[in-house]
DNA sequence: GGTAAATATCTTAGTTACTAAGATAATATA
DNA sequence: TATATTATCTTAGTAACTAAGATATTTACC
């Protein structure tokens, strides 16, 4: 059985994930994005370029609406499409990083240096505390969403 | 400027609220409803019972789409609707509490219990430290967005 | 080398959930 | 009582999705 203590923890990381989204919303709204571009968008970011058919299977998208996906950053010049030079059947979206950096940067400005500064305020064997439950719920998550996703 | 450590925490933060909303997404789907809906049944459960003027107003949706959403949860017989006592205009959106676990619970039950174990495994004062990262963070979260969607 | 199969992306038709604006019904106010 | 306000629903139009099929390129086989 859980008892209190467990069960306030455990509250307090779901509030965590659920605040954690309303905030993304709100930035992505103001760059005059919804919620799922700004997502897909940093999956971009974070690879540096990837094919549309990596896109497609990175997001769980059909390849249909990773187009209109592309189309839509295309169009807002945050993405560039080109052919791969190897198999020209390949579509390659290059995100234009300096560009998407300028519209979202002012935007997580103050909450990253808030950010950054609330992780510092914790120990180095404290911020290893944070990062072990980090870690650990990580693993249990992905665990249970691919078991579902399976069956 | 920020560090390499404070950088893996953050990194890190981030990879969780993503992690987490991935499998509140595989969970919704496993449940037959979508990411957004299973969202905002965990409202009314947590709440109990509220008007679709209150749901309108927590959601940020229109009124419109609070009808719908009310008539998707209510064709599943996860909530009723009635007319509230004092006021005839107002529905009351009444969550079928049991329904709704039994619906979910299932495929909650094994994430759940791995959370609780590993919750459990760290000290009071362990947890104490996690539980005032969240706070803090949230905090931080909740100032962002409410001044993105003043200005 | 030429033909068939496989692969990567795009297009089209249909669906779902949203917004904006206005309709309906109940309540509050003058 | 008549009018204004409020709470929800309805309607028309839009955006982003899926499924299925079209198009273009590459790979495999004889």
């Amino acid at each position: 059985m859980e008892n209190d203590v467990t069960r306030q923890t455990r509250k307090l990381s779901q509030l965590y994930a659920f605040t954690s989204i309303q905030m993304h919303e709100a930035i992505a709204r103001k760059a005059g994005l919804s919620g799922t571009d700004h997502k897909y968008l940093g999956f971009l970011i974070e690879k540096g370029q990837m094919t549309a058919g990596e896109l497609s299977t990175l997001t769980g998208l059909t390849t249909g609406a990773v187009t209109g996906l592309i189309d839509r950053f295309e169009k807002k010049k945050l993405v560039k499409r080109k052919f791969a030079e190897d198999d020209r059947r390949k579509v390659i979206i290059e995100p234009d990083t300096k560009k998407i950096m300028t519209l979202f940067v002012p935007l997580y400005k103050e909450f990253r240096k808030k950010s950054e500064k609330l992780i510092a305020s914790f120990s180095t064997r404290e911020r290893k505390i944070i990062e072990t439950y980090f870690s650990k719920a990580i693993e249990i998550m992905n665990d249970t969403t691919s078991k579902l996703n399976k069956k």
